[in-house]
DNA sequence: GTCTATACATCGATAGAC
DNA sequence: GTCTATCGATGTATAGAC
């Protein structure tokens, strides 16, 4: 009843389902040899070993990750509703691919070299050479539209505010009593209080005490 | 010439650097003996198994860690002294235990249950029942010194502001091209441009036409 | 307390029949 | 292409001598 390229999706869809769930160490090959329906043999066949099968799962999934976040996002309009729309996009992608969160992680704490090339993919396949958001927040500056901050540092800061809450998800239940950052009341908060902190701290300064502050 | 204490120790210290640089799954008994000098049968008799020694090295890292942050502020002052105090002091502390948020994300991915257990012994060695911030934020806002602002998502946001660099490390430094997250001049800057972003995001609404951008 | 030697379990990978 | 059976390596844990 199976051909080989059913075989091969049903193993690849296994694999990213318990590679996702337990991570590359973690993870067992008879258990994806038992989810995808076929036994440990079949796997080798197909995928040479452990490694390759999770290097190919795991470039699929982030690439498309990452796809995800520069196709959501539209490069018109003015900085204040390209930044709303990057806030919201990558909020709603990350609440629904929780589980690459762990991917990202893991793969971060080994140096994180397949992650580094899916994203230049990413943007390759879009015809970027480098982040989009970087030149925005310069022509922005210039513009007048925004202060002058240092751009790498507002995107770096920007990522960290959309992503630190899944990444810290059972601290921010436990200790802060947050239902679920999966819910629709905390994802609709998030989007508003990380857009309000960040568009209030990009305009013009209008505290003249607030000069100065370094020691 | 060993005593059985210091041989507990020399355990103990082995144990830290290896599960600090391998993570639970990577680290190997073995190698924690040889780097102690001893035997794999002499780690067992200390500690009864892997998942015990693995346990209390955790314990106690992390709750080193966090005692240094509360321990690092200062109650007094206003509060932008204090938020100042607090950015420092945290952005510090990661980059002088930069091997230690390994251990925390993997814990962070098995539920987090230990990571947060030491932060509510941390809060109870000082006689705290709660992030002393949050109240902090309330009384600032009550006093007129910020604007009204969510408690929770704020604090969320700080710690994901001074923590993320860290977690990212290898993209920050690839993609964004930094040479290095815990160089002095990455750390100064890191510092100045989140307190800079919250404390004009803190301020008081100025610009009339960042109303109502709910949709 | 500390050692050597080894039991016991797990897992990735492969050989070989169909 | 797909299976069963098994190999070989690795890793935790323990038995037993000193």
């Amino acid at each position: 009843m199976n051909d080989s390229s059913d075989t091969e999706r049903k193993i690849f869809e296994a694999a990213t389902d318990v590679f996702l769930q337990k991570g590359k160490d973690g993870a067992r090959m008879q258990e994806i040899a038992s989810q995808a329906g076929i036994n440990q043999a079949l796997l080798h066949y197909y995928f040479r070993s452990k490694d390759r099968l999770y290097e190919t799962v795991l470039k699929k999934e982030s690439g498309k990750f990452f796809g995800n976040i520069i196709n959501a996002i539209s490069d018109e309009g003015d900085f204040k509703t390209y930044l709303q729309a990057f806030i919201d996009s990558y909020i709603d992608n990350i609440a629904s691919n929780i589980a690459l969160i762990r991917f990202v992680l893991w793969e971060l704490q080994s140096g994180g070299q397949l992650i580094a090339e899916s994203i230049q993919e990413a943007l390759s396949a879009h015809g970027l050479a480098e982040i989009p958001f970087i030149a925005k927040i310069q022509n922005a500056i210039d513009a007048g539209e925004i202060r002058p901050v240092h751009p790498t540092h507002f995107i770096i800061s920007l990522i960290g505010l959309c992503v630190y809450p899944f990444i810290a998800r059972p601290l921010v239940e436990k200790i802060f009593r947050i239902r679920s950052v999966t819910s629709k009341k905390f994802l609709h908060e998030r989007k508003h209080e990380v857009f309000r902190l960040v568009w209030e701290g990009l305009q013009p300064e209008t505290t003249p005490e607030t000069d100065g502050v370094e020691t």
